[in-house]
DNA sequence: GCTTAAAATATGTTTTCACATATATTTTAA
DNA sequence: TTAAAATATATGTGAAAACATATTTTAAGC
């Protein structure tokens, strides 16, 4: 299904969290995380943002000619500080 | 309400569409785009997602500790070249 | 200006699906 | 093996989305 919900379940997974945990933090029971996981659902906006916002994550709308630049910015080490995203450009993700 | 609808609505707008054009491009009524602009809807992902495409724009999780960086190339000039966004950082949004 | 028709946006009702509650299954580890 | 932790499934309820209609806005003609 849709690539944005196995980030947020990667995501929840790289912080060891429990579908149990993000969803008593969301205000969401574990049945919706699940659901949500395996893309049997289409979730609204909301909880998007407050699964997102617990995982150190924020909805965004970039423009689609700004993705392969902002993808490198992303790929190139989360947490830490950034290496140098503006070699101009070497392999899109 | 929620910032997302409004960065569709004023995309919209650059565009030159009517709600009722997007609606029909999306396969969404035009009722539909009214709420959401408005802001009286908690949109579903899916439908984000398709007005989001028609207005080239994507939906992205982005790491919140790279949303400055981000802003950045986003506020340099939408759909031309990029003045340097690199210039360390200066006004965050 | 005023009128009117069409375009654009908003509102009212019904239907469908996300979300809540409860329960079942699977997985982990003791 | 078994108990608890974690994830998945079943069913009921409220809100988003479909459908229809009303209102507002725009711009033409007079």
């Amino acid at each position: 299904m849709d690539n944005i919900t196995h980030i947020l379940q990667s995501a929840r997974k790289a912080k060891n969290m429990t579908q149990g945990e993000l969803g008593a933090k969301a205000g969401l029971p574990q049945s919706h995380i699940s659901q949500i996981e395996s893309g049997n659902i289409d979730l609204r906006l909301s909880s998007l943002q407050e699964i997102a916002r617990l995982l150190d994550l924020d909805v965004m709308l970039i423009p689609v000619n700004l993705k392969p630049a902002i993808r490198s910015i992303i790929s190139g080490k989360e947490g830490e500080a950034q290496k140098p995203a503006w070699r101009v450009d070497e392999g899109e993700l």
